[in-house]
DNA sequence: TTCAATTACTACTTATGGGTAGAAATTAAA
DNA sequence: TTTAATTTCTACCCATAAGTAGTAATTGAA
């Protein structure tokens, strides 16, 4: 019942970069020392992140990672999508899913609603957003 | 963001069970073709569940599980417990957990009500309860 | 007593997520 | 052009979850 380590560095890692903005650029290093994640580990998520174009990287002397757009247009479920760790609409909490109205089980209607509200946080919430609150982690 | 695998499958073996009380003992074996779990799989699940005393186990012929106590005594938390899956108060979306009120982040406030949603759940719902709908799963 | 049916125990294998090592590619500046 | 600072790539290693195999222990009944 966790987001994967992936997952969490990320968001902590591009929070972190949105509350920084005035310095365009931050190195691998920088993120790994501040944010206290292992930086060979960071570097390999850092990547899949480029890939899925919310930032780009600048390779060599002076380079780094910078926002490919704003953080206001980066929903945390943007992030949560790059390592499968989005919750589904049909997600079930027993894994089993899919089940129909008939055969369903007394947990599914209970589940319905902490599901839309995980939901409706992960795709409604902004890096900006998150930023603006001064945002320690 | 899902339960494990013991824990979905204990879940479902105690719905069954709680769904078929007239046949005072079930086998691993009839409970694993019925649910579909891996019979060796299973067999160490229920291990665990009778050391937490939740069933009771009879071994030899004719022997099986049942009920340490009534389905309407044990909560799905019950089960999560043996698993470490339950959701502890402290439990943060991101996985840092204990931050103050002041450095808090801002999917913090969100967090608070699916996840009081999920402990309501799994620490309210009894067996009987799931049994009572005719839980198919 | 012997047998068959059962769970429990020990130990292994496989799959996955998390993490690490080293070298290659890129780039700005000296 | 050389160097140092950076990301990227490939290939691993480690820890944990998931699943499997074989055998021992237990028990009711023939
Ligand atoms: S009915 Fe129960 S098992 Fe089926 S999808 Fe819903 S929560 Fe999952
Ligand atoms: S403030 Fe954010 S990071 Fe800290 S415990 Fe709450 S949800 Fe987790």
């Amino acid at each position: 019942m966790q987001l994967s380590k992936s997952s969490q560095y990320a968001i902590r890692i591009l929070s972190y970069m949105a509350n920084h903005k005035d310095s365009k650029v931050m190195t691998a290093t920088e993120l790994s020392e501040k944010l206290d994640i292992p930086y060979k580990f960071l570097t390999k998520i850092m990547t899949d992140i480029v890939k899925a174009q919310l930032v780009i990287s600048i390779r060599g002397r002076d380079g780094g990672y910078a926002f490919a757009r704003e953080p206001s247009e980066i929903l945390i479920n943007d992030i949560l999508e790059i390592f499968h760790d989005a919750i589904e609409d049909e997600q079930c909490v027993l894994g089993i899913g899919f089940c129909n109205g008939i055969t369903k089980c007394a947990l599914h209607d209970q589940w319905m609603e902490p599901k839309m509200l995980m939901q409706k946080m992960f795709r409604e919430s902004t890096l900006e957003k998150i930023a603006g609150q001064g945002c320690k982690i």
